[in-house]
Order: C-alpha cells, then sequence, then structure tokens
DNA sequence: GAAAAAATTAACCATTTGGTTAAAATTTAT
DNA sequence: ATAAATTTTAACCAAATGGTTAATTTTTTC
C-alpha cells in the first residue's frame, strides 16, 4: 500500500463516516471501521487518536453539507417564490446525495445540544432571518402572498424536503414502496413541495 | 420497598424508556438504568433477562403512541378539512407529550428496518388510504381541492407536524428561541399548519 | 545509499459491559 | 408460625471495548 496510491487516512474517514451514520457513535465500534477500511485498529488511533476526535471530525464535515448554500440562496434577490423552488430543490438533491444526513445530525444534535449550539452561532441566522421577513412582508403588502413569519415559512419548508428521508423506512413500509418506487416519489417532490408552499402562501 | 408500595418492575421500565429515548439501545447502560431506578443491576436481569428484552418491550410501547389514534381520524367521516385540523391537532399534541418519540422512532426503524415492516403491516393502511384517496377524488371532482395524492397528503401532513419536534434543539439553536417560546411556536403551529395544508390544497 | 521520519503491525492493557450465581432477605401461602 | 415462593443483593464472570506499546516495515529526505 504506497501512499501515492491511497491515502489511508482518507480511506478511515469514509468508512468511519459510514459507520457513523449507520450506527451513531455509541453503536459504532473501532475494530469495525478497522476491519472495513481494510487496516489495523491501532492506525486508527495513530491518525486520529481517539474515537471521539474521529467522530467530531466526520460530524463537522457532515454537519457542513446540512446547511450547504442555504444561506446564499436565502439571502440572493431571487423573487419569493422562485427561492422557494430553489430551496426546495437544493435541500431535496442534497438529502438524496447524502441519505443517511439527516438522521445523522438530528441525532447528534439531539445527544449534545450545547455543541451544536456553539456552531449554529456561526451562522449570521439573524440577518438571513430579517432580510428574508422582509422580501416575505414586501410581497405581503404587494397582496402576493399572506402573511406568514420567515421563522414558519422556513420551517415549513425544511419539514416538507428532509422528513421524508428521516422517515423513509416508515413511509416505505406504511406505503409498500421499493428503492425504486421511493426515489420517484422523491424526485416528484422536488417540483410538488415547492407547488404546494406556494399555493399555501399565494393570496 | 414493599411490592404495595412500589413495583419494581414498573420502576425499571419507566427508566428504562427514559435512558433509551435518551441514548438509544447503544449508548444505554444496564449499571445506568438500575442506578437512576434506584435497584441493582442484577435485577434488570431478574425482570427482564436481558438489554434486548427491555428495549423491545420500551420500543413496542412508544411505537403504540407514534401512531395511536391517527387511523381513527383517517377512516372516519369528518369532511376533508376539518379531518386535516383533527390529525394536525393529534399529531402535534402528541408528540408534545412525548417530545422524545419522534427521534427514538425513527432512529430505531433506521437501526432495525425489518422489524418496523412487520409492525407496520399490523396498520390496515391500504384500507386507510384508499378510503383517503376517495374522499380526496370526491372533493377534487366537485372542485373544491387540488390534485393531490392521499399519499403525499399524509406525508406533508406528518413532515409539517412530526419535524419541528426531531429538530427542536436546532430550531430553538439558530431561531434563539428558550424553551417557553419554542412551547408558544408549537401551540401556534397547531392552527397555523392546518390553515397552511389547508390553503395548499384548496381551490 | 543511509538515516530519519512516518506508517504499520501484533500483541497487550485496563476498564467497561451485559449477564450469572448463590446467598440472604422479604413476602406470600398455608 | 412455618414453609414456600419471590425478590433482592453483592460478588463474580467472560467478553468486548477503546486505547497503548514497541518492534518492524515502508517511505521520505538528504
Amino acid at each position: 500500500m504506497k501512499r501515492k496510491d491511497k491515502n489511508t487516512e482518507q480511506v478511515i474517514l469514509q468508512t468511519a463516516r459510514k459507520i457513523f451514520i449507520q450506527k451513531g457513535l455509541a453503536g459504532a465500534r473501532m475494530q469495525d471501521i478497522a476491519d472495513q477500511a481494510g487496516i489495523n485498529k491501532a492506525l486508527v488511533h495513530y491518525y486520529f487518536t481517539s474515537k471521539n476526535k474521529l467522530f467530531d471530525l466526520v460530524f463537522e464535515q457532515e454537519f457542513g453539507h446540512f446547511f450547504a448554500n442555504l444561506a446564499t440562496i436565502i439571502s440572493s434577490d431571487l423573487p419569493l417564490f422562485e427561492k422557494i423552488e430553489n430551496i426546495v430543490s437544493l435541500d431535496i438533491e442534497r438529502m438524496t446525495q447524502f441519505p443517511g444526513l439527516p438522521n445523522f445530525v438530528m441525532n447528534e444534535m439531539s445527544r449534545n445540544p450545547d455543541v451544536i449550539l456553539k456552531k449554529l452561532k456561526k451562522i449570521p441566522v439573524n440577518e438571513l432571518l430579517t432580510g428574508f421577513q422582509k422580501q416575505i412582508n414586501t410581497e405581503f403588502r404587494k397582496g402576493n402572498i399572506r402573511k406568514i413569519s420567515a421563522n414558519q415559512l422556513l420551517i415549513n419548508i425544511q419539514s416538507l424536503c428532509i422528513f421524508p428521508f428521516i422517515a423513509r423506512p416508515m413511509i416505505k413500509g406504511l406505503m409498500q414502496l421499493d428503492d425504486k418506487s421511493y426515489l420517484a416519489m422523491i424526485e416528484k417532490r422536488k417540483t410538488e413541495v415547492a407547488a404546494f408552499i406556494i399555493q399555501a402562501i399565494k393570496n
């Protein structure tokens, strides 16, 4: 195994990501991570010092994916309905690309709210919400939409986009969908959810 | 500790529930359950045989809460909009009453989809969805609502009701809400979410 | 090519964990 | 009141776990 051909550190990280997402911090085993990475367990410690350190690193990366580009769209000059369409599209695409992500992030937020709070502080949420609320108020005054708070609207958008990924096994089970059907349904939601939301707020 | 005054089995069960909801199966420790129940660890094994057995029992009970009364409302003769209002109200009330429930159930569904599939098979979902779709079709033909599938509508309702509980720490962090403000916001959603949905499908 | 640095290995370690056991204590049944 | 049944206890157990160590191997540097 030559360093030029393979980067052991990266292999461990990818493997750890997969297992942490699947099993969570408590359920993941260092030996399993080593086995699946095809290395000796001591190497995990050599490169990452401890289970917690490795987990923190993985979580940092995954958490970054969660909010990727969202701020940019929310603060853009796009017309409101178009903005909603773009947020929905981006959210659903990202969750499709990283299917275990919402469960992973939500769990860790439950387990460890203080760490998350610290991370969230780095996001200029007030600015975003203020700008978004202004846009909403403008559209409301023009008579284009009904009254709604930026907070509630964003919660609704995220709810409609993310929950079906969290509830994937339940939805598949209840509605008797195989993977293909489930994914087709998710694909359809890209336009349907946006339309649902726009219709809900439209005057 | 007299049997007449306290039921050790129940105390263990309540404690286990709390800890399993908080830590999950892998993260919960039998010694912690015993400590918090104020008993000797061997007692947990005496009454419940193993960690897995105890967990299964707790999960069974919690899973029951998740779907409680939902089938009854969906299959009732209520007019569609009223039905939506009742589902939303019931969902939000139940999640307020059992705040850790959605995380707990969603996690276990991820971890153990086969077990969940088995449980879901006991719910007469096809009947429910068929009936609900009929009602929707009737309203659509009358020109009262837009076209939507029962599946997507139910997913949207559940998304809007449940996700804010799953994402509680994130919402609180991003929107800088304390517990009181968060709960006030949730209370408001009982009517707002129903109105949002009704508006989204109304013609 | 030799030395230094880095990566890898296999064995080992202390602690934790879920579970077991047998004795003691308590409750119930007669 | 005694015997039987049940509950509880404290000690113990084997395996699993995250982590450590020192030797060996490989790669990099000069």
